[in-house]
DNA sequence: CCATTACACTGCACAGTGTAGTTTCATTCC
DNA sequence: GGAATGAAACTACACTGTGCAGTGTAATGG
């Protein structure tokens, strides 16, 4: 076993790759120098250059990092003996979680910077959160079959409720920083309430 | 008068901002330099330092631009004679105008690029977009006195509204680029339609 | 043997300045 | 009306200084 070896080299890498972390999230990307990073990892510029070919490569590594760290939240699944509030409510907490934690908000923040001049990379990304969107439409689809919701268009109700708690927690989060609780959770109800007008089932 | 030489002098700083708009819109604000902006703008570097301090100076005359330029949007106002459904939509258009016209949608990228890491402009930026959130407001009130709407606390109806546009139209054009017209159209529908089941009045 | 380090070094891009000369326009005087 | 004058805007261009990405290399150490 060479694990020895290698474990010492990954150890350097993870070492690099969290400097690099708390720098990006600290300065932005632009105002991080790589002898910064080296300098913050206890490493030479020499072995950071040696682990990540460019400053572009390991930004694509912390950039990996979180969406691994998003990737790890806990999935919602059906249940027809909660009430409904409550699971779409975890929903909205799922995903707006990111916003609500400091420092990932500062990475996310970050990292849109760096993404918003590059349509092409934010596709991608999109194409990961697909899994979170489709285990919402199952969800809808079980909902819907149960007959607790009305929903003849599902992508639509999706979309329009993935909007909602994008456009009333995730961005405001985002962008101007952290909600009173209270509020948030007010905003919460309402959003869920709203969603439930247009599409909770009349027949029951 | 001495109009013949200020207009000179007037139409030379235009045109550098204009030179300013269309490089920082095709390559963001970090990669312009001003050699460049001059090159564009048919001007010396000196008389764009002559004209604006610094580049930050400069940046800061485009946002002023940009503002002056939504700001010249036109107001929605009550009117008890048209459908809810089309005014609310008016609203929605009004709120997201911005991110249909390429051109704008290029600057506001750029803007909100550099201000995701400055949060007190983010403030300031909000608190230009307070009168159209009160213009809102107020027509919610009347809507609510003419019977029309039941809203019990106006400002959470607002935000809701607010961030349903911005969820479902504003971002993801901002981000991912023009959405086809016809989606557009069935998003904003389902937006209105499912403030609407949450607000309308029952009673009429 | 291979990862790591220290360090020097290249090369570039760019913000901002200093200056000397040129154009443009308004004013003044004939 | 038209030439002379002068100030301000403009240009061309060189130049400073800096910060930073990335490389080459020889020495160190597990």
């Amino acid at each position: 076993m060479e694990t020895q070896r290698e474990s010492r080299i990954n150890i350097k890498r993870d070492t690099i790759l969290e400097a690099a972390i708390t720098a990006f999230r600290d300065v932005g990307y632009e105002c991080t120098s790589m002898d910064r990073i080296a300098e913050l990892a206890g490493a030479s510029k020499r072995t950071v250059y040696n682990h990540f070919g460019s400053k572009e490569a390991l930004f694509q590594a912390v950039v990996e990092r979180l969406f691994e760290a998003a990737a790890a939240l806990k999935q919602v699944t059906w249940d027809p003996d909660r009430p409904i509030e409550d699971q779409l409510k975890e929903f909205v907490r799922a995903k707006t979680l990111i916003a609500e934690d400091p420092p990932s908000r500062c990475l996310a923040r970050v990292v849109l910077g760096v993404f918003v001049r590059q349509p092409e990379l934010i596709q991608e990304v999109l194409t990961r959160t697909a899994a979170e969107e489709n285990a919402f439409l199952t969800w809808l689809g079980k909902a819907h079959e149960a007959g607790r919701l009305t929903v003849p268009n599902p992508e639509l109700a999706a979309n329009m409720f993935s909007s909602m708690a994008r456009g009333a927690l995730l961005w405001p989060q985002l962008l101007q920083g952290p909600i009173d609780p209270a509020e948030r959770e007010m905003i919460m109800n309402e959003l869920v309430a709203t969603f439930l007008a247009r599409y909770r089932s009349t027949s029951a």
